[in-house]
DNA sequence: GATCGCCTTGGGCGAGTGCCCAAAATCGAG
DNA sequence: CTCGATTTTGGGCACTCGCCCAAGGCGATC
């Protein structure tokens, strides 16, 4: 298959992108830097992409749909304490410098610029959230769906704050989010 | 005075600056298009400004200390029902999309890739924190510090999230938020 | 009015940009 | 092996970029 190939190109591409705009931001990304970081000679970026726009959305969409994805999967079956855990993993893994907090920051802001892409992660969120307010719910939470939004916001916005705030670590936060989940989790 | 009309030009290439940042982003303010909306020929950027980078910076620092300055002077005296009000209040000004909240993102952003930028926000940002955390401390919040760390984070979060998710409005946030707050504010 | 120093202009330099395209390389089908 | 289609290359186009600089405007001081 020749379609295999190109597969291959793609994701190679799109994964330097993604690589990319956590390192030099969304405006830094340019077709020649993408294309060595890829592999690749820099005319192949418009042959398996329209433009360079559209590369970065589909890169920049795709690896956070990933990260979502993944937390999502390990946050449906989970009990109130297994959930806990799994918010101060995350507080402790993306700390806001790393490539996947920028990733995200990026995104929301180039999302601000570019309506499909906001579109997209509109309903990537959306998603997320119904998952986020059904844990919420059965785990005895108050008020389930708009404590899943402020719960989804403050977790982003402790990455932002995060390297700008060497204190601000994990343990210092859970205790604080925990009031967020009051009368559930005092048996934790 | 000569020094009167210089300081004026200066004002106008950072006012200008910190509008085409939330505009544009932090890599898109050209020092063409810069010049043109303060109103100035192209060669005066890099007359009043060492280099472009520097004037970013500047302007950025310049604009966000000034919104941060209003709210800690409002905040400095206030008592528990007059600072949640303004808590409220800062929720359904900066909505996301406003310039104020984009130009924050974009530069906590740049300071996660200039050095100095990013000392002189930590800098900004740990004096408010203190004054947040005195008023919490004296509204008889718990762990007054860490508290003051995860609601400032979750503030800015949440203006990451607004553009993003229609439903969330101060409305419904503040609730959830006043249970960070457990124990201080069960009067309001 | 002449002079001096600060402010301002606009053009120019080399480098980098997104995108395009003719030509070469590659690969599967016959 | 040959042929046709697909993939890849690298150079080129028109443009913008940050920064520099010679030239002129301008206001204050004698």
């Amino acid at each position: 298959m020749t379609t295999q190939r190109t597969q291959e190109v793609r994701e190679r591409l799109l994964a330097a992108a993604a690589e990319l705009i956590a390192e030099r931001g969304w405006a830094g990304v340019s077709t020649r830097v993408l294309a060595e970081r890829a592999g690749v000679g820099p005319g192949l970026v418009h042959y398996h992409f329209s433009s360079l726009r559209a590369l970065l959305n589909e890169a920049a969409l795709h690896a956070v749909t990933a990260v979502v994805q993944e937390g999502a999967d390990r946050l449906a079956g989970a009990t109130a304490r297994e959930g806990l855990d799994l918010l101060l993993g995350a507080l402790d893994a993306y700390t806001g410098g790393d490539p996947v907090s920028v990733l995200f920051t990026e995104t929301y802001l180039a999302a601000g610029r570019d309506e499909e892409l906001r579109r997209a992660l509109t309903r990537l969120l959306a998603d997320f959230r119904v998952l986020l307010t059904d844990w919420l719910r059965a785990t005895g939470v108050p008020d389930p769906d708009a404590t899943a939004r402020v719960l989804a916001a403050a977790m982003d916005g402790l990455m932002l704050h995060r390297p700008l705030d060497p204190s601000l670590t994990a343990e210092a936060a859970v205790p604080v989010l925990r009031r967020l989940l009051t009368g559930a989790v005092e048996e934790y």
